[in-house]
This record gives C-alpha cells, structure tokens and sequence, in this order.
DNA sequence: CTTGAGCTACCTACCGATTGGTAGGTCTTG
DNA sequence: CAAGACCTACCAATCGGTAGGTAGCTCAAG
C-alpha cells in the first residue's frame, strides 16, 4: 500500500468506465449502513473498502450528507422497480403480498453479513440525517404503504386475502401494520435468530390476513 | 436477576444505591440513545446534561460499554415489572394485549422528543455492542415474547382472542409478529406521523388478533 | 500533427473538533 | 484518615472536511 504512485500507474491501464468508483461507493456506503448503521461508519471506512483515499471519496460526494441523499435516492427507485414488478405479476394477492415479504428476507440474508433495512436504519438514526434525507424517509414510506394497500386490496378483491374493506382507514391501518412488522422483525431477526425467524414470522403473518 | 452495577465492585457490601447521580445518568443516558442512539451521544452530552464534568461519567461508570450494560440492566428489570403488572391484572387477553401495546405508546409520548424503545435502538445499533449487551438484547427479546406468549393464551381461553393454538410454534410466531409489529411501529412512528398513526396502527393489531 | 486549456479522478497533507479514556489532585463526609 | 465524588488537564485516535497538486483524457485552435 506504500507505493501508490505505482498503484496509480498501474491502476489506470485496467480503469474501467467512469461512473464505476461511485456506484461502488455507494454499494459499499450501503452494505456499512445496512450492517452498522449510519453514525458506525465513516469516510474512512468507505475509501478502504473501495481502495481509494478519503479525499477522494470527497471528490464524488461532498458531505457525508450528500452521500446518504444519493444514497437514498438510489435505493427509492431500486424499491420502485421491485414493487412494481410484484404488483404487476398475474397472481392473486396473497401470493403478491409473500413475495413482497420476500423482498425483506432477501435483504436479510444477502451479503456476508445479516443487514437490515436501509430505511430502517435510517429511521432508527433519524435524528443524525438532515432534513432532505427525512423526507426521502417518508417517502419510502409512503411509497410502500401505498403498494401494500394495493395488494391488499387486490387479495380482497380475489379472496386471498381477508380484510375488513368497509373502512379506507381500516386497510391502511393494515398495511401499516404489515410494514411495521417487516421492519421490525429485521431488527429482530438479526439481533436474535437470523432468517429462519423472519421467515417464520411471515409465514404467520400471511396466515393472519389469510382468508379462512 | 444479578444486578449489572454489583458487577462493577469487588464485594457486594454495597447493594444499596449510591447517590442520585448515577441514576440521572442513567436517566440522561437512556433518552440520549431512546432518541439519538447509541453512536450518536456521548460522554461529553451526558455529562452536560446532568451537570458534571466529563471525567466525573468515567468515576461511575469506567466505560461506554459499562454504562450500556448496567443501562440494560435496568431496563430489562423495569420492564419486567411492567409486563408482570400485567400479567396479574383480572382482566381477559385483550384487554392485557392493549395494555401491553400501551406500554411501546406511552415510550414513543414521554420525555420532550419522540423516544423509541432502548432494546431497538440497542438492535439497530447491535453491532455496535459488546457480547453482554448482545445477550442482554436476546434475553429482551425472550422476556417479551414470553410476555405475549401468555396474553395470547390467556385471550385465547377466555375467547376474548382468537389464535390457533394448535401448533406450538403457531403462537410463538404470533407473539414475534407483535412484537416486530410494535418495534417496527415505534420506528416508523417517529420518524412519520408519530404517536397518532402509532395508535392507529396498535388498534388494527389487536382488532386482527381478536375474536370475531 | 502538435499543443495546451479544461475536465475528471485521484492523490498527499493538513485542519479543528470531538471521541473514549487516563492521571492525578481536591474536597467532603463518615 | 479512608473512601467516594468530583475536578483540571491531558492523551492518542478518529471524525468530517479542505487546500492544493498531479496524471490522463478530450477536444479545439494554430
């Protein structure tokens, strides 16, 4: 690591297209805040695990601030894409709500280490993130509130799924209380029993707004 | 249950509480992380908030780590007074299921700022913590799904509830359901339309839980 | 074809502030 | 006088961030 002026020779002949360095950045910015959390991880730890200095992880994102709004931005339209592709699948409620839990199992268990949420996190640490990152928090909110009232609504509508429809408040009431389940049950899981017990919580979960 | 601050001291001659200053800081402490986290407060916050010098933390409690795991300690003692309240109250299952739930509510209204629950800030923040602490968050976790474990018993004798109790595992994995339910909720709470949707959202809980 | 301005991406070297923690002294009280 | 509680003064390490420089690429003007 002494020689960076070789490494720095020898680096440029392998470059490979620009825009590389700061998609692993915020790969990696992803992976420490999923594991560690927001204040646990710093630029430091960010250039080593890219191989870059720190300042020049500076260079692709001023602040630290402006890291985690790039961040989050990015993470907002990977979720979109995801959820929409369950909502437009041909299958019945039910079957659209397991994948969407799914989606937070695999979070779960990808990567070396368990990682939770990154919204999770997120919002645990809500007081250390600026003000345009908390409304990128709710906005993650809304936007997957929003899905699973869809598929709520859409298991209702098939018989899949069992909920009281009668009240706009009560369905939404319900999708809260999925959403609240599914982060929660992350936190949970990782401190406790790993993806077996997130997996078994959901599979009760879906039991529970199951039609009889 | 041993208690964390005895750990501290060679003999056990004194049980009894020193002055009120090592449970202020553990006071300051607790809603410094119950709000910002664990990586986000420190020594220098605690000792300005309860008016002494930083060095004067260290005399009671030798390191962050000491001052978590007696925190932890407390908590987990204070809180097992709650839920035992509960417990022997005559009234049915889901009047002790609301109760409960009241307890992560009346968390999220007290103090000045929206406080979460400590043990899921400690779980976002998990590695973050030494192994005691970590042991400390499972053995939370275990009180408080025997907890529900119980009520949901209880409400399901006296038909105030309505869970399938046919299989063994069916009614641990509806305590954890409750349980990420209600941590996930404060979370998302905090960081959206606070104690209100919390509420909200605890009363379609209990409502998916009871007897038609 | 050459030159050089301007750009991106990266570097070394530094900054003040804050972190958790320590050494050692002072004051008070039983 | 012993011990608990608190103090001043310090430490090395790390934090987010800045200043200023360099190597290679692109592209237009001479």
């Amino acid at each position: 690591m002494a020689d960076a002026a070789s490494n720095l020779l020898k680096g440029w002949e392998t470059i490979e297209p620009t825009g590389n360095t700061r998609e692993k950045l915020l790969d990696v910015a992803q992976e420490l805040i999923q594991t560690r959390g927001i204040n646990a991880f710093s630029f430091q730890h960010l250039s080593q695990a890219v191989g870059i200095r720190k300042a020049s992880v500076h260079h692709h994102f001023a602040t630290k601030a402006d890291l985690i709004e790039s961040l989050m931005a990015r993470y907002l339209a990977d979720f979109e894409g995801l959820t929409k592709g369950i909502l437009a699948s041909k299958v019945n409620g039910k079957t659209k709500l397991k994948r969407y839990c799914n989606l937070f199992l695999e979070t779960l268990k990808s990567g070396k280490h368990e990682k939770s949420c990154l919204c999770g996190m997120l919002m645990a640490e809500v007081s250390s993130v600026e003000e345009p990152v908390q409304n990128q928090i709710r906005q993650f909110l809304r936007d997957n509130l929003d899905v699973l009232e869809s598929i709520l609504r859409d298991g209702s509508r098939d018989g899949s799924l069992n909920v009281t429809l009668n009240s706009q408040k009560s369905i939404k009431s319900t999708a809260l209380v999925v959403l609240s389940t599914l982060e929660g049950g992350l936190l949970i899981a990782r401190s406790d029993h790993g993806p077996e017990q997130f997996s078994g919580m959901v599979t009760r979960l879906v039991a529970l707004l199951s039609a009889t």
